[in-house]
RNA sequence: GGGCGGCUAGCUCAGUUGGGAGAGCGCCGCGUUCGCAACGCGGAGGUCGGGAGUUCGAGCCUCCUGCCGUCCA
């Protein structure tokens, strides 16, 4: 027995050991990678937290998510097994509530997953003896305390008798479980590979988990289809898994995770801020964990461009963020904290991940800015808290309602333990169930609307009939190409065909292409196709068909008919890739003039390349200052100006981070990459298509800077002709400007200045004037308004033209004024044919009369309504023939409402 | 993606059956004082986030929309 055929020897070296004393986690971690490394297989980074290509899933959460394509097939790589410590996040599954973090001793939201992994390489027999040489001859662990379990047959799968036998080599049989489909049965989803596994237990004999589940072995054996049933894979796999915490804790032979030199370090930080000592109290002790574990996921994720917000993976890392706050607040830390963790995590972990080195400030930035948010948050919220604990403390109960909390939670964002523990300072209960059922309606409510459920907008995939081979991408030396052969076509619905036809449209691939597809930010190219007979297509884009498959080009055809295998021409269209090639360079120049204008904080955060402008998103905590803005305009020109020649080299991934080259979150980047540089100035991991010289950009202006989420800010730049266009279009309507204004181009704005004043100066006078007009009686007998006798009290009426609203409340305060006491009518007409009538009451008759009572009797007559106060009202009118008609009855309806 | 809250003077914010846009702080001037603080008097400063609608009339009601905050997915 043995190794499997065809997988490589066994190695066994004499590896240093460290029995005498306890291995720390960075030599348990290292020990691994070596181990494998020396038998053949290839140590991979570490894939970011933000799954590359996995827009659905939520963070890394297992070790084998990188590989998951070369699982299935769709992906190659130039190695056939290897192993990782991979960074991996679980918040949100059913095993790993956040809310036991902290109460408990091993559970984290952020851990290391070690493993191994064979892409039909090796499979059962070698993995088997991988782990069990590692695990008692490496790390020298006694075979007597160590437990494995197989599958032993359920749901018709049989019983995994191979992998028993291969344990029996090493394993007394009373050490080997049998366990069920729950345990030893693995599956990626209800569909795709699966396969049964073993699981390796180290039993400690004392402590909470007398036993310990510390590796797991995935056999990927078998493909499950739609129906259920298992197909046998071609080539089986390994996939496994350790935890470095839990075997940290073995090998340093602690009962808590925490106790392991993984958290102590964090530990002893927490206390001496806080001053108090880890294991002195148990209340403590949880918020100390909290505090250690959640610092360690913020930092690990700010590392990796997750940036706290309202949603997604944002929203989850400022979960997290908070929860650390609060318990920091628990141990009786007032300001800032958190970010103090940074330092403890560069020295402790920075080796095995450089990037939480390279991205310090930026993570302690982002997270003391999160710091002070929150407790600005807190602090306004608290007025509104302690009047609902007032409202409260009135009900003889003493009970804040759940549904009242809950609001405090969902809209202000107050913590419910945080609404609890300021309760409980005024002896107030808060209703939990009452909070939870209005958590549950909000939940339910924002599952049906999530646009995750329910019918998937998956676009049917394009299905090659033939094998077909590479990409076959040549657009970075030619925009040309003839003597190409059309190797698969589909039309409009992806269904393959063998013609496309005048007016139709569709998809082909070609054996090369020029074309560009969408990618790192650069959009597609467009151009033409046409083959020998003289039919023709226009490319309006292109569309990815699958890992190692070559691009489909969307085409629309304008001229006769074209079919599989003709021979092409095709054009890109030039103008269009030479517009976005001087864009995508200048996102190059910016990002680095970006960089030294700022701060090396800055770090791309998306961009947008196309022909007619570019869109750079960054992570930045403040508005750029217009001088910032011109300083930045200015070092890119100067880049420009220097006409400098770029270089464009293919390097492997490895090699080109090392010269320092800049690679962005969450890209995936292959073996091999090409990197961009512009000497001297900006080195970059790009795939896209740049100038020559940095002086075929031309123009640069910058023409918006804005935010896009808290601590990302983004710059729009124009270059080239839609750099002239700007230019030509900010010019000509200064133009316009000054040609109205007719002054000089400097004198401009003083000239609006001075107009404004003036406006508002004649403004005033025109009303102070309109209002004199009117008391000075232009409008015939006896002055401004006449006054009569109505029921027992006077009335003043009057009748104006063009007075405004206040102008008329002026009116009527000065006649009120005159006859001291009594009712006022105002009406004015205007230009826009409408009425507007006022009355107003002096004071001691208000009780009497009402104003508002009167003009709602008055204003039908001129076809409107009004309202108002006891002492002043106002009406409205659409009729200004009627106007004598109101002056007339106004008496008489004065009367009657006095008499009633 | 689905909710909730906010946006009113330079700043912090009031503003309910829809009917005079306000307070405090800050700013300017005058007074008081040897001077300052304080105080007194006077003043400047507003597209009430933007747009549409309802209405005689909208800061307030309805719809759309932007930004900020917050919860959930």
């Amino acid at each position: 027995m043995g190794v499997a055929a065809g997988a490589p020897g066994l190695a066994r070296p004499a590896y240093p050991t460290y029995n005498e004393r306890a291995m720390t986690s960075n030599e348990i971690r290292t020990s691994f990678l070596r181990f494998f490394e020396k038998n053949d297989h290839r140590v991979v980074p570490s894939s970011p937290l933000v799954p590359a290509d996995d827009p659905t899933l939520l963070f890394t959460n297992a070790g084998m998510n990188q590989f998951k394509d070369v699982f299935l097939g769709r992906e190659r790589r130039d190695y056939a097994s290897a192993a990782t410590s991979q960074k991996v996040m679980r918040v949100s599954g059913k095993h790993n509530d956040l809310d036991n973090v902290g109460p408990s001793l091993r559970h984290h939201t952020f851990f290391e997953m070690l493993g191994n992994f064979s892409f039909g390489y090796y499979f059962k027999a070698a993995a088997i003896e991988f782990a069990w040489t590692l695990l008692t001859d490496v790390w020298k662990m006694s075979p007597d305390r160590l437990v494995v379990s197989v599958f032993k047959g359920e749901h018709g799968i049989p019983r995994d008798a191979e992998a028993y036998d291969l344990w029996r080599k090493f394993v007394p049989s009373d050490r080997i479980l049998e366990l069920g489909a729950d345990d030893n049965f693995w599956q990626m989803g209800d569909t795709g590979p699966c396969g049964r596994c073993s699981e390796i237990y180290y039993v400690r004999g004392t402590g909470t988990d007398p036993e310990i589940e510390i590796w797991n072995n995935v056999f990927m054996e078998f493909e499950r289809s739609l129906d259920g049933t298992l197909t046998p894979l071609p080539a089986p796999s390994i996939d496994t898994g350790m935890g470095l915490e839990r075997i940290t804790a073995v090998m340093q032979r602690k009962d808590s995770n925490y106790d392991t030199d993984l958290f102590m370090p964090l530990l002893h930080r927490v206390g001496e801020l806080a001053g108090v000592t880890y294991g002195d109290d148990p209340e403590r002790d949880i918020s100390m964990r909290v505090v250690a574990d959640h610092a360690r996921s913020t930092t690990f994720l700010i590392a990796d461009g997750v940036i706290p917000s309202n949603e997604w993976r944002g929203y989850v890392l400022r979960k997290i963020m908070r929860r650390a706050m609060r318990h920091g607040k628990h141990l009786g830390l007032t300001g800032p904290f958190l970010h103090e963790m940074v330092a403890v995590l560069s020295r402790e972990m920075g080796d095995a991940y450089p990037e939480i080195r390279t991205n310090r400030e930026m993570v302690e930035r982002t997270i003391i800015a999160e710091e002070n948010r929150f407790d600005a948050v807190l602090t306004e919220g608290l007025p509104r808290l302690e009047a609902e604990i007032a409202h409260a403390l009135n009900r003889p109960s003493r009970v804040l309602a759940g549904a009242v909390a809950f609001r405090l939670y969902d809209t202000f964002g107050m913590p419910y333990d945080f609404i609890e523990d300021t309760a409980a300072t005024q002896d107030v209960r808060v209703d939990r169930d009452g909070f939870d059922r209005a958590m549950e309606t909000q939940r339910n409510r924002a599952r049906k609307g999530s646009a995750f459920v329910g019918g998937s907008t998956k676009e049917r995939p394009f299905v090659f009939e033939t094998e077909v081979e590479g990409d076959g991408f040549v657009g970075y030396d030619a925009t040309t190409r003839s003597g190409l052969s059309i190797t698969a076509m589909w039309n409009e619905a992806r269904e393959p065909v063998q013609t496309l036809r005048t007016g139709e449209t569709g998809f082909v691939t070609l054996s090369e292409t020029p074309f560009y597809l969408e990618a790192g930010g650069q959009v597609s190219d467009t151009g033409l196709l046409a083959n020998a007979s003289g039919a023709m297509a226009i490319v309006t884009g292109l569309l990815r068909t699958g890992p190692g498959t070559p691009r489909a080009h969307r085409l629309r055809v304008d001229k006769g008919a074209i079919h599989t295998r003709d021979i092409v021409t095709v054009d890109v269209d030039v103008e269009q890739r030479d517009a976005t090639r001087r864009h995508h360079t200048a996102t190059h120049l910016l990002h680095a003039a970006l960089r030294q204008a700022l701060g090396t904080h800055v770090k791309q955060a998306g961009s947008l390349v196309a022909p007619d402008r570019l869109r750079f998103d960054f992570v930045h905590y403040q508005p750029l200052t217009r001088d910032e803005l011109d300083q930045i305009e200015r070092i890119v020109y100067e880049q420009i100006l220097k006409n400098t020649t770029v270089v464009t080299t293919v390097r492997s991934t490895e090699e080109a981070i090392a010269a320092g080259a800049m690679a962005l979150f969450g890209e995936k980047y292959g073996d091999t990459v090409r990197v961009v540089a512009i000497p001297g100035f900006s080195l970059e991991l790009c795939g896209g298509t740049h100038v020559r010289a940095t002086g075929e950009i031309g123009l640069f202006v910058i023409v918006s800077e804005s935010g896009v989420a808290a601590g990302v800010r983004r710059i729009e730049a124009l270059t080239g002709m839609s750099a002239l266009a700007w230019v030509h279009q900010q010019r000509s309507s200064l133009h316009r400007l000054v040609s109205a204004l007719q002054v000089s181009e400097d004198q401009a704005s003083d000239a609006i200045e001075r107009l404004q004043a003036d406006v508002k100066r004649l403004g005033r006078e025109v009303s102070h004037l309109k209002t004199k007009l009117a008391m000075a009686g232009r409008s015939g007998e006896g002055g401004g308004y006449d006054v009569v006798e109505a029921g027992g009290v006077k009335l003043a009426r009057a009748r104006a033209t063009g007075l405004d609203k206040d102008a008329l409340r002026g009116l009527a305060d000065s006649m009120k004024a005159a006859i001291k006491s009594g009712v006022v009518l105002v009406t004015s007409t205007g230009d826009d044919n409408k009425v507007s009538i006022v009355v107003s009451v002096t004071p001691d008759l208000t009780k009497t009369i009402a104003a508002g009572r009167l003009v709602k009797e008055l204003a039908p007559i001129v076809g409107g309504g009004g309202g108002g106060r006891p002492d002043f009202a106002e009406a409205g009118g659409k009729d200004p023939s009627k106007i004598d008609t109101l002056h007339e009855q106004a008496p008489q309806t004065l009367a009657r409402l006095l008499q009633a």
